[in-house]
DNA sequence: CGCTACTGCGTACGTTGTACGCTGTCAAAC
DNA sequence: GTTTGACAGCGTACAACGTACGCAGTAGCG
């Protein structure tokens, strides 16, 4: 028996395992099924591999998780240097959000991740470099970081937690919802729904700009205001 | 053996078990523990019951966390009716910073949670009620409501994922994190930290308002602008 | 008294993360 | 060419999880 025992059986040389590589199938992975069925023997499966394996590469299920949430990091635009703050801002947040629209999941892991990883550090190292050169006072900047940031993480949350998807199934959704309460008890909730989310054309993502310019021209307002 | 055998044998009747019991058992252990050590087991244990005891009040441990969430809700002061609408939607966020606040895990929560319970329904219904009868048109009711809920759980989201609580600690974990680094490698965000997030005094809670009344005030400047 | 509905529970199963130690591979040292 | 040691992958095993299933005791009814 001239195969070795720890090789493949079917022809081609094993590509070897690695961080990067499991971390990469972590995100293919998460991004077709969620992370609830992202475990270590799926995983370990999807790699080819047996579960123990990943152990030689990550320390554990944690260390993936906190790895992905940061590459996921890493994909987002950084704030560029050339252009004037405002649009920088906006350029960065549009990326963010778009990326956290093509991994939807990576939202809901970072609560419980406390503590960030390189990607992380780098891209708010950017964004609040971009805002001091744009002269906001040292505390404005944090005032400013510290909006923009809620905000692009909420609209995630938020839409990631609609429970539609496309506009279509929105006015069935909404009839299954408000058909298991007397009628008439959320009015408003109800005119909204039907004369407004459900009508065609309309795209919940769309909001996402309207708030974004809000909070821009605000901060754009008060500037040069004191440092806190 | 007169005891019966389903009767707590020390002294005083079992207060019976019922949906109401379970989840504020479910809540208090979670704003003692979190939600990591949230088990079936653990639950039980704490309401001096066996596991499956707990099935026969809710469908199972995703009813218990849509059940808590939605609590969690109804702890948010609904929008007054009687003041105008922008203090109106100031206290209702300021009182939803407060909920999320006092129940950090709720956040978490909230993500993989679709459909919504009553109280949640009465609130959104409450606070676009307030924004309709202010005057705002239909479409700028959404947009507001986006943004503004956006912002508040965003903030919750972010303030939750600090790796810090009181101002003592931010020092030591922001030396912690930048030493793993190359001095340097973050400039902006060392500044920031040791030169304002470490100042005495400084809490991160304090920048809610300072976003929270940026949106504010740029929604009552376009409060009559066209639908959307 | 018996009947029925209900509540609490014991057992058991499948799935999860991962500790521990064995085995085969390959490059460097001799 | 042989030995050696670092290293990568794996098999087994275990504790903890959610929960299906069905039994047993209780309470209210007639």
């Amino acid at each position: 028996m001239p195969l070795a025992k720890h090789a493949k059986p079917r022809g081609a040389t094993r590509i070897a395992l690695s961080r990067e590589r499991v971390l990469r199938a972590a995100i293919a992975h998460a991004d077709e099924g969620g992370t609830e069925t992202l475990t270590m023997r799926n995983l370990a499966h999807a790699l080819g591999v047996a579960p123990m394996a990943l152990y030689r590469h990550v320390v554990n299920r944690d260390d993936i998780v906190g790895g992905i949430v940061d590459l996921v990091f890493g994909e987002i635009d950084l704030p560029s240097h050339g252009a004037d703050w405002k649009t920088a801002m906006r350029q960065r947040a549009i990326s963010a959000r778009e990326v956290l629209s093509n991994h939807p999941w990576a939202i809901g892991l970072m609560e419980s991740r406390t503590n960030p990883g390189p990607a992380t550090l780098r891209h708010h190292d950017a964004v609040i470099g971009s805002l001091r050169q744009a002269g906001f006072p040292i505390g404005m900047s944090a005032h400013a970081y510290s909006v923009l940031d809620s905000y692009i993480y909420g609209f995630a949350l938020q839409q990631k937690n609609l429970p539609f998807d496309t506009s279509e199934e929105i006015a069935e959704v909404a009839q299954n919802i408000l058909r298991q309460f007397p009628a008439d008890e959320y009015p408003y909730l109800a005119e909204i729904m039907f004369e407004h989310i459900t009508k065609p054309g309309y795209d919940y993502g769309d909001e996402f700009e309207f708030g974004l310019d809000l909070i821009l021209d605000g901060l754009e307002r008060i500037r040069g205001t004191a440092t806190s």
